[in-house]
DNA sequence: TTTAAATAGGACCGGAACCGTACCATTTAG
DNA sequence: CTAAATGGTACGGTTCCGGTCCTATTTAAA
């Protein structure tokens, strides 16, 4: 059905409640865990994922935690999708071109791919910021795509 | 990877082979299997599953088949990914409202049905005929998009 | 120096969804 | 009557996904 994975979807929840707290930098997958309502063992795992592609700062050992590694502006929802769940694209050929012995007679292949750049410049124009606050938002994707 | 399942892009890949010829009315399913090089029996089914949901009407019996229920210009991919995949959602919020308990306090659901509708419109601007056709398609989208 | 609290990195598993096939019933032209 | 086609559905295999758990490492504080 087109969807987004839940890791992803847990991914830009936390990250929009990072961004949503004027509370000290550094939050604890646990502290996170309890205020979202999340199991721990997933949040953690995804804040792991998260910090390893860069989304976040991670501070190891006793007092540690996460923080947000840029602005909650700077950082846009296809970024965070491509964090958790790869490559942006909505059909197989875009990710691994050659698989499909159909290919080179495909005539669909090309709008595919121009509909895939589309959706995913749409959600490059929205910021975890945007995500977290709820209105008056997503002003850049309603002006575009209007 | 907010991929569309197989079926569906099979779907789109047939609706489009139908549009594209000058041919006879009326596609049999091992026509279409042969033309597009996609098994048979997984055509059938398709098929069988896009005649339920009217994007094609059937004729039965010997000398039966399939054809466009409508002008390929007045089918959209939208409808296409609907009547394959079920109602187009790229959470589960949007799908089942309830489900989630994190509902009545998730900050992003709002953003997220945002987000849904645009990309959903962004999918009813593109026809089957566009998909089939090599370039100057995708007009609509591109012209609203930018 | 010891201890407790955290993250890092995997392994693991049960279940669900998906891809593809097959079967049988029904319809219809010749 | 027969052959060719769709209609409907059931079934199996395989992959993917959501979720948990375990162990190693780091670090602040007692």
């Amino acid at each position: 059905m087109i969807r987004i994975s839940k890791e992803t979807d847990y991914g830009i929840l936390l990250l929009s409640h990072l961004a949503g707290t004027s509370k000290s930098l550094l939050f604890s997958a646990r502290e996170l865990a309890d205020e979202t309502g999340l199991p721990l063992p997933m949040v953690s795992k995804i804040l792991k994922t998260l910090a390893r592609r860069g989304m976040l700062i991670s501070q190891r050992g006793s007092k540690g935690g996460y923080a947000l590694s840029r602005s909650a502006s700077q950082i846009s929802v296809a970024e965070v999708i491509a964090a958790m769940d790869g490559p942006f694209a909505m059909t197989e050929c875009i990710v691994h071109p050659g698989d499909c012995r159909q290919e080179h007679t495909c005539r669909v292949r090309h709008n595919w791919a121009r509909i895939n750049s589309r959706v995913k410049r749409a959600l490059e124009t929205v910021s975890i910021a945007e995500m977290g606050s709820p209105r008056e938002s997503l002003v850049a994707l309603e002006a575009g795509m209007n």
